[in-house]
DNA sequence: GTATTGAAGTGGTAAAAAGTGGGATATTTA
DNA sequence: TAAATATCCCACTTTTTACCACTTCAATAC
């Protein structure tokens, strides 16, 4: 694998998930992800509906910003409950697995086949026919919307 | 348990409620709790109906700049009748549960099941089928208007 | 082509821990 | 003092977790 020095996950693999909710991280990225996440790991839902995997050490910065946000604000409170409300602190175990826990399995549809979507510093995981559904539908690109500041950018 | 300097609770447990109005506290978040609270906890209302669970310590920092709101002020009258008037100070018992005032449950609606929610520094206490009403509601994004700055919010 | 080795993926079991309910005792309140 | 409520304690059930073992796949050597 090719070394970075500020590491970024990309690209996606179909994983399986027992009974149990177990599901083995993908080669590629286990050593790295042990390695600068410590095995603290953070979980936690999306509001698209599949989950969200962060070394805790990232996911602290994030959390900061969310909990700074105004008590008395409608919007802010319910990203809170979301994102904060649904985080879990989770671990690697020693098959390289990890457990996703069943109240976020059942919120994000996933049960016996899974999408693992490396996202820079954080993962995705979704629902399998969740995904294929969803980018079906992103691909139709007259339905984008970026924000003015982005409508230039060149990729 | 991942230990923190500034230890926020987060993530969420289904939890029912006995004949008796108790609840137990998840096992993650007893010895955190007991040792920040000193088993000195207050309970009381939230304006979108379900309970808050706060360290006694913590929460007089809240109530003081509640009770410092202006007097004439109806809104800030509201608040301070709702917040402080409805609270109440509990500890964990024996057997790590908390009694929840039969005022405070009816008033939430927490019946048999309930939903308790890491926020930070305090908890929400849902009942379960409120909570997952709730919940459907907010994942409409369309509906998330977050104030200006942090509108582009990079999670 | 086949055999061997090792790593990765998958599934299951058993021990431990946590959740739950209920009875008995104590305490408060009317 | 009686009734209602709160608290403590025990026991049962369910869930969780750690560990083990088997299968499958891939790579290498013969």
């Amino acid at each position: 694998m090719i070394l970075l020095l500020y590491m970024m996950f990309r690209g996606l693999n179909k994983i399986s998930v027992d009974a149990k909710g177990r599901v083995s991280i993908p080669t590629k990225y286990r050593d790295e992800l042990i390695k600068i996440s410590k095995n603290e790991l953070i979980c936690t839902i999306d509001l698209d509906h599949c989950l969200l995997l962060y070394p805790l050490k990232h996911w602290l910065k994030i959390e900061e910003k969310i909990m700074k946000l105004p008590s008395l604000d409608n919007s802010s409170r319910q990203l809170q409950r979301l994102l904060v409300g649904h985080a879990v602190e989770i671990e690697i175990d020693s098959s390289s697995r990890i457990l996703i826990p069943s109240e976020l399995r059942e919120f994000s549809k996933i049960n016996k086949e899974a999408m693992f979507i490396g996202q820079g510093k954080r993962f995705e995981i979704w629902d399998y026919f969740a995904w294929t559904k969803s980018r079906e539908k992103w691909l139709q690109k007259e339905k984008f919307s970026l924000p003015k500041d982005f409508e230039m950018l060149s990729l």
